[in-house]
DNA sequence: AAGTGGTCTAGACCACCAT
DNA sequence: TGGTGGTCTAGACCACTTA
């Protein structure tokens, strides 16, 4: 008997998984939980695909599908000749899925970050709603200025539990040799995948108009990030504020989808 | 010799396309055609995959890829047992892909649009831009508020081009039976498929306060918009004034990709 | 030349919908 | 019961990268 005349191997993989769940599905979710428990290191390529077919006893279009959708939320990528990889953070990666502030003509400049304070403190009631812990669990507070072509134009705090972040110090963050959510990946293990924004204006009080040197009152927008890894567990709360007056937030939606 | 072993049918097909173009996207521009040039109206089934393989002299599976692509740009949308659909323009379609505003809460309330004013006019030199029309070229101005649980929230400027809308009237806009984008893709044949959006903070002027019931120099959260049809064609640009005083603007990016 | 992903084909069976 | 999309298989060949 072919292998495809076996009605039963299908639920043998699936173990456990709902009834009439995809094969591509379960594949799919094998993938993720290989890459996040850190058998395929980010960066790094993974088996080819006749061998993850071979591997799971599928065919060779279903792991295909199954990656298509992993790659289709920047978990992975694919490279024609080269592999398929374990999406890594970099500077690239995060201006292009997570930084959406361009300046008024369309460019899109890199920011010199500029730590403020870092600090030990506790999650307040919205903290701990959108980091999904306790209000008055241990976190840090990280305080940071953005500046685009020497002028301050982004504040922001950032909010994370100390659960997941243990031994985290003001001087890791700040020697930090790329992006912060690169730290994350590679001291702590946490693959920040995806982020859900909510935006709204508001006037500058005392304490952000002297950090983006404008005048009490100004119009100013505001971000609250909420940054998720696998399975859409939330890591990271970020508070931004932005000056717009020289700057806009850019949501170019769909496009995702096709070519 | 059968047909996949021609290697010339390919190149035949595209007739013209670039070189080593997949057949695929080939297929799926030949659909997007056959849709924008309105043999297959909106709402309506297009034939089944097997007869548009035939039709187009390609296997199912690359028929498949192509209406794959054409699902996730939200142009077509599947519905397994029944057939595959033209996307039709109606307020669930709108409110999903469209309105992008939530209450603090994060609940979605359906907006009541009152019209303010409707102007025959020109294009100034930032509509032109963003139309892709040049300046001085006749435009429609329509402005409206949009009130949500009976408080006006939205003040919009809506700018179209007289010449992709002729002989349009402020009745037809305020008698509408459905949604503007309706009224666009059945009076006109115009369908928009995506859009993009630009995002700041301002404050209230005059005119933006006495409409929204706010006092003058509230912050407020503008958008610019333009909604484009097939082929990234500019079809509106719209100014949005948001009281974000209970309201914020949502960004869930990603998410579109998989499952 | 060897290995990888990208495309394309062909056909089976399943799940769902309308009748 | 017939028709549709959804899944899965199997295998061919192409395009690209690397050595």
């Amino acid at each position: 008997m072919r292998k495809w005349e076996d009605p039963s191997r299908h639920q043998k993989l699936i173990a456990g998984a709902a009834l009439n769940t995809p094969l591509y599905k379960e594949v799919k979710r094998l993938l993720t939980e290989t890459i996040s428990g850190g058998e395929w290191k980010p960066g790094s390529a993974i088996p080819a695909e006749w061998k993850l077919a071979e591997r799971f006893d599928v065919a060779v279009g279903t792991v295909r599908k199954a990656v298509d959708e992993l790659v289709g939320e920047n978990i992975l990528i694919r490279q024609q000749g080269r592999g398929t990889f374990v999406a890594a953070h970099n500077r690239a990666r995060l201006m292009f899925h997570f930084f959406h502030i361009v300046r008024n003509d369309g460019s899109k400049l890199t920011p010199e970050v500029v730590m403020l304070s870092f600090g030990n403190g506790v999650a307040d009631a919205e903290e701990a709603a959108h980091l999904g812990i306790k209000a008055g669990a241990k976190v840090f507070h990280i305080r940071n200025v953005l500046r685009l072509a020497d002028e301050p134009i982004i504040f922001d705090t950032i909010v994370i539990p100390q659960a997941l972040f243990p031994k985290l110090t003001a001087s890791k963050v700040v020697n930090r040799p790329n992006t912060i959510y690169h730290l994350y990946q590679t001291a702590f293990g946490i693959t920040v995948v995806r982020s859900a924004e909510r935006l709204r204006a508001r006037l500058a009080d005392a304490e952000s108009a002297d950090i983006l040197g404008i005048k009490v009152k100004s119009p100013l927008l505001e971000i609250r990030r909420v940054a998720l890894t696998f399975n859409d567990a939330p890591v990271e709360f970020r508070r931004s504020l932005i000056n717009t007056e020289h700057y806009e937030y850019f949501s170019d939606l769909a496009k995702t989808g096709g070519g």
